[in-house]
DNA sequence: AACTATTTATAAGA
DNA sequence: TTCTTATAAATAGTT
């Protein structure tokens, strides 16, 4: 255990993308699927999923939401997707972290002198987990993108919060789900 | 995309491995919390958590297992427990697996000279995960455990497809899930 | 499984 | 945060 709390830290940071490349690598040369899910010390999820994490989760453990919902089922549900909602938000922000180091590294390539060739710009994306309209961006396009996501998930973090507020549920017990 | 099929398993195993251990460090190097859910192509399931992989889940998306339980809920908590005696399995084997590595390097080094001293013999078994009675075993012994909880595993899965066999749900898809 | 040449990850420092 | 770099670790290929 690092006891410097800043590098420990920068070490969390560092390790978790380590694990993310790894675990993409897997699923890119041996065709398996793989879910990864990290709490911080904080408290914080973080996650990594291809296809994508939910396919992963509820075929490790099947889901409730694939029968007839009950009440009980349904007010659980809801539960259930605020922290689908965190995921969904991670995994998009991994999956362009990976697409700009992708970017980066062509960017480089074609800087270093030979002549440019076609090359795939996605390679690290896992195709299907999401409609993936990313291909062909730029990175300032990409950019946006990602800004873009980042307003409609706190859109949609208010809404469930605000359902919540209504429901006889208790909200789940942590703000550090929302930084 | 590895071709050759042999190479694909023996990568996909090596590199396994490099993920769970990479999860393991950081779990201890941050304190973090870390689950890993692999399938292999041939859709093996294969699953690394720490504290465990159930505590890791359900801290991700709150499991139904802590409601009242409802009919419908309760038979889904059956098909769930089967993937659960799954993964348990696959974490004991994980875990004893880096016990005996362990080991291995902890008799290497006595081997090569230097004066024996204290050594933790468990420091990549994360505690309190499962009640972890192999501190102190010796490689043999762990080998009679291991066996042991094979055999445990073995008769659990039994009972739960037979109790499965009289309910009204269609046995889970796959027996793929039974090596 | 074990070995080793090579690639890759990463800790520390800037 | 990002970049650099020396060191440590993972792993592909091979036996």
């Amino acid at each position: 255990m690092i006891k410097e709390e800043e590098n420990r830290l920068i070490t969390f940071s560092k390790r978790r993308s380590g694990i993310y490349k790894k675990a993409c690598e897997l699923v890119t040369l041996c065709g398996a699927e793989v879910g990864v899910v990290i709490f911080s010390p904080s408290g914080k999820p973080f996650s990594y999923g291809s296809p994508s994490i939910d396919d992963v989760a509820s075929r490790f453990l099947p889901s409730q939401t694939d029968t007839q919902t009950s009440p009980i089922v349904e007010a659980q549900y809801r539960r259930v997707r605020i922290n689908e909602l965190n995921e969904h938000y991670n995994n998009m922000s991994n999956n362009l972290d990976a697409e700009k180091e992708t970017l980066k590294e062509h960017k480089k390539m074609t800087a270093e002198g030979s002549t440019p060739r076609a090359i795939d710009v996605a390679p690290n994306l896992p195709k299907g987990w999401w409609d993936a309209p990313v291909d062909g961006l730029s990175l300032d396009e990409l950019k946006q993108l990602h800004k873009n996501l980042e307003e409609l998930h706190a859109k949609m973090v208010k809404q469930v919060k605000e359902k919540m507020a209504n429901s006889s549920l208790c909200f789940i017990n942590s703000t550090s789900y929302y930084k």
